[in-house]
Formats: C-alpha cells, sequence, structure tokens
DNA sequence: ATGCACCTGTGACATTGATCACTAATATGA
DNA sequence: TCATATTAGTGATCAATGTCACAGGTGCAT
C-alpha cells in the first residue's frame, strides 16, 4: 500500500528511505465503503485525499438539488475540494464513494510541513498542481468548444475504464448533460 | 515597475533584496501594442508572462474558426499556454493583447532555476498555482451549473471593470455563449 | 472629411438539449 | 426470494441558444 504512494511521488521526484519514512509519517490511511461520504457541502475539510483504491466523485448539488460532478478521482488521483481544504473553510462541494475506496489523508497543517521541511515535496505538490491546473484548463476548454456528443467521446476516448464503473446518470452529471440527452447520443 | 513585481510576490513570500535581485535578474520586460499576438497557436511558448499593465486574451480557435477565449488576463495576473510552456511543445491557444500590454517575461528554465535556487519562489509557485487551479475549477462549476444570464452576471460582479475595457463579442466568447445571444440577455 | 472595419442590436428560423411521463430491466437489501 | 430502489431507454413537448441576415453606430486611418 506504501508502495504505491511512495511510486506515485516517485514518478516526479526521487526520495530515499528516510525521507519517504518521514512523509509517509504525515498521511493516515482511511477506508470508506460504497455509497458513503468523505464529506459533505457545508462541513469543514480537514484532509487532501490521494486515492489507493476505488472511485470518488466530487460534486455539487445546486439550488434546484441537481448533482453536478466536478470530477472523479480514480486510482493515484488526488481530491479534496481544495478552496476549502486550502483556506479551512466549510466545503461547498461533496465527496462521496461511487465505490469502497481507500485513502491516504494528508491535512494542512502536514502538507504545510511537509512543503517547508522536504523540499522535494514542495516540488512534488507543485508539479501536481501546475498538472491540475493545465487539466481543469483543458476541461474549461472542452466544455466552452464542443457539445454533448463530443464530450461523451473525449471522455471514452480518455477514461474508457469509467464506461465500465460508474452509471451513464454519473456520467451525464459529469459531462453536464441530462441523463436522457445522453441516453439519446448513442441511439 | 519592478516595484510591481516584488510586490506582487511580497503578497505571498517576503523577499530581501538580494533575493529579489536574484529573482529580477532572470525576468525580461516586454511591451506589446493592442492587437498584437504575443504567440500564435503552432508557435513554440517559450515565457510564462506576469502582466504589468494592460490586457490579454488567452484564446483558443476551433476547426470551424470560431473563437473561444479560455481566460482574460489584466494587471498582477499571470498567464501563458501553461501546456506547451510547461512541456515546451507548441501552443494551442494563442495570447492577444487586448490593450497595449507590458509584461514580465519568465523562460522556463529560469522558472526552474528559482524553483530549485530560490525555495520561497518555489513557495510563491505553489500557492499561484494552487489558486490558479482552484479558480478553474470554479469557472467549471459555473459552465456546468448556470445558464448564460446567470454567467454573465456573475462575470459583473466578479471583474466589473470588464465590461468597460472589453466588447460584448470578447465577452460572450468568454461566456461560451453567442454574441447575439449575449445581447439578448439585457433587453 | 471620407471610407472602412468592427461592434451592437434585433428579427426569423433552426437546432440542441431539458423536462416530464412512462416502461422495462437490473441491482440491492431485508 | 421478494420488495424496492436504481438505472436505462424513449416519446412528446418546451425552453434556451445558435445561425443567418440586415441595419445603424462608432472609431480609426488615410
Amino acid at each position: 500500500m506504501q508502495e504505491k504512494l511512495r511510486s506515485h511521488i516517485e514518478k516526479i521526484v526521487r526520495l530515499n528511505d528516510e525521507e519517504f519514512e518521514l512523509v509517509l509519517s504525515h498521511f493516515s490511511i482511511a477506508e470508506f465503503r460504497k455509497n458513503q461520504f468523505i464529506f459533505k457541502e457545508g462541513e469543514k475539510v480537514k484532509q487532501a485525499y490521494y486515492v489507493v483504491s476505488g472511485l470518488l466523485k466530487l460534486l455539487y448539488t445546486d439550488s434546484s438539488a441537481n448533482q453536478h460532478i466536478i470530477s472523479f478521482a480514480m486510482e493515484d488521483w488526488w481530491e479534496s475540494d481544495f478552496y476549502a481544504y486550502f483556506t479551512q473553510t466549510k466545503a461547498t462541494m461533496s465527496l462521496h464513494c461511487l465505490e469502497k475506496t481507500t485513502v491516504y489523508c494528508l491535512s494542512l497543517d502536514s502538507y504545510q510541513h511537509l512543503c517547508t521541511h522536504v523540499p522535494k515535496m514542495e516540488s512534488f505538490f507543485l508539479q501536481k498542481s501546475n498538472l491540475g491546473f493545465i487539466g481543469s484548463q483543458q476541461r474549461i476548454l472542452s466544455l466552452l468548444t464542443t457539445n454533448a456528443k463530443e464530450r461523451y467521446e473525449q471522455l471514452l476516448e480518455r477514461y474508457p475504464s469509467l464506461l465500465q464503473r460508474v452509471s451513464k446518470t454519473q456520467l451525464a452529471s459529469y459531462l453536464g448533460v441530462s441523463r436522457e440527452t445522453l441516453s439519446r447520443l448513442y441511439s
């Protein structure tokens, strides 16, 4: 399990055993059942999560009670309501398990401690953050430039496994269309 | 001019004179006329840009030659095609001046040099990147959950000055609607 | 001052996607 | 195993937005 975290980090920065021990000591492990909430809108967000196994969705519920999926988080992904996490305020989004999921948890204190005491980890987080930013920008572009059908096809191409793991209803919510419209795209 | 850059950085990390000298030595200044391109789709992206004054748009041109504005960059903002910048590949987007604009330029080498030799700058970039990521995620949420009218109102609330500085056509392109639709939202 | 490019508003119509209603199929839990 | 909830597909209709066409206004360059 910790090998997974280690090799994930070492894809970006090398750590010796001692360094990794220190890093690891700042994480805790948690396991959640399918359909369990890791946190809900309105709660304080105390941790950022690295997904060891399972599948999460980050979702927002609007004033008409419609759910919108901001992102899925699969194995090897980091997820949280990062605004709430970094500002230590209450979540506007919820994090929900689509499958039984195991995560490593990192508190903001630990995050900051690692950044200041293990420079390589600051580099690691910087790289991750840059990639996250670029990914979000791609998603914006996709929402601006393509219709439902094209977005669906892009998604299938990029994450073919998702189709097996989540319901069409969830996919529709991620793509920003109603489930009925999604259903009609391939019929 | 360099005071502007310095106080921008010092909003996040303190630098002494010596440190700032070193930082500054990695930037170069450039000035662009209104309507000039800083880079175009297909070109290599060698710099990231900090806007001292003026206004930029980052845009993508789709296969039907429609322009989509991914973001505006006003005073104190950083902008580039960050995917192309970090991977040193060709731009898929273009960066264009909506006004006469002065920028500080930072090459990827300089960026990396600063990150490794001036830890505070790595902290600075990490914080910037996190904020950028959070901002993008807000934008995704806005595109997923609101219609054209609400997005327009959100934009006016957040950046009231934009309305004075850019044409409605540009605003529409940022909001992801046709200019005709935008025009009808307030009539 | 003249001409031209660009911006803006608006009518007519087409298209996309949302909503509501219903049915069937599948999965889940007691 | 049975009851119930969830999921998926589809028709009918409606609302939002796009597209095309045109006209008037504004500002810039020669």
